[in-house]
DNA sequence: ATTATCTATAGATCTATAGATAATGC
DNA sequence: ATTATCTATAGATCTATAGATAATGC
């Protein structure tokens, strides 16, 4: 990496593009929304990242899930050993970060981006979600307090079905994230059958 | 609604515009794009849709949603009165259709409409799919025979659920779609918990 | 001197409209 | 005559670059 002006300014665009691509794509988000949030001309963006939108994107993401993959595994070890408690800690970890949408991640954003770097990119992101949840699913199988058949799927299942409680319109929203995510996570810990 | 030419070309520009917009969204889709899929110049399209991007956005979304509603209700009622296989059911019937992303919907899709508009068409969306499951889990719930705290969370959690076998990239797809949204069902009806 | 920001603008692309032309139906 | 499609283009917006200007640090 070019670390040209690493200093706050810079940070502080990555901030705001963080926030703005992971809640609305590549596409919907324009270098003008990231400079009036920040409070500049869009063209000064190119100043601390010379390689524009889609560089800006990749880094953005890049860091994003970096940060996801160790925030999620001490999420996990502060929770102590019952799984249930560790996945609650998985949700407030979600809900306390910018929203992910995999599903508009692979059919949209990486369609702007080379193949390459889009693979890299996708690779970067299912490790880093996958990871930490799958292994505190495979201790919990191990110790046999959880069933779960397909860990993998079942990871990637939680995570849709956390970050789902941003499909929730403002009007709709009766209680804080935080517990509609605790709800979700319960549910599908407990199952709908009857026990 | 105006009739203009309600032929088959107009189904064919429909079709082409709810699989895109299904999957890439509002901004990522250009008319260019659909006229591309039906085979004609992107002008051409304003023969048949007068109004242009927002109101074919609208127009296939609605239709799409209605459909769904009719589409989940057979589903369900054509599985019988086993819960499980109700869900299956669904599961089926979502995996046939363009993939839904309400989140993207709700936090990107949304900006490009008239609040008016998009209020109107995202209620729809809501209604359409959680009504007929919704339904589904109260009579179960008064059979007995499962145990949902929030059917209408549990209702959209059920979606996302499922829809999120379309952020598996193909290189990972070792099982068709249908019975990767069967395995997340039963998932769900289950629960991680031993029993 | 260097760093940080701005103005101005080129070039690309997108939506939308106007008007021409070809194909079809009476 | 009407229906269906095309070409050409206006107007808006977006990314990106060039070069000017202001602010900061030695």
């Amino acid at each position: 990496m070019d670390d040209l002006p690493n200093n706050s300014t810079r940070v502080r665009i990555l901030d705001a593009a963080e926030a703005l691509f992971s809640a609305r794509g590549f596409a919907t988000v324009t270098l003008r929304d990231i400079a009036n949030v920040v409070g500049m001309r869009h063209a000064s963006l190119y100043y601390y990242v010379p390689g524009g939108k889609e560089q800006l994107y990749i880094e953005v993401m890049e860091r994003n899930f970096k940060r996801h993959r160790t925030g999620l595994e001490q999420a996990i070890t502060s929770a102590g050993q019952d799984i249930r408690t560790q996945l609650h800690g998985v949700a407030h970890w979600l809900v306390t970060q910018p929203p992910i949408d995999v599903t508009r991640m692979h059919q949209a954003d990486m369609l702007a981006l080379e193949q390459a770097q889009a693979e890299q990119l996708m690779v970067l992101a299912y490790d880093s979600l996958r990871t930490p949840i799958v292994a505190a699913i495979n201790r919990a199988v191990a110790a046999g307090v959880i069933h779960v058949p397909e860990p993998n799927l079942a990871a990637m299942g939680l995570i849709s079905l956390i970050e789902s409680v941003h499909a929730i319109p403002a009007a709709y929203q009766t209680l804080p994230l935080e517990q509609v995510a605790q709800q979700l996570v319960d549910m599908l810990f407990d199952g709908w059958r009857v026990r």
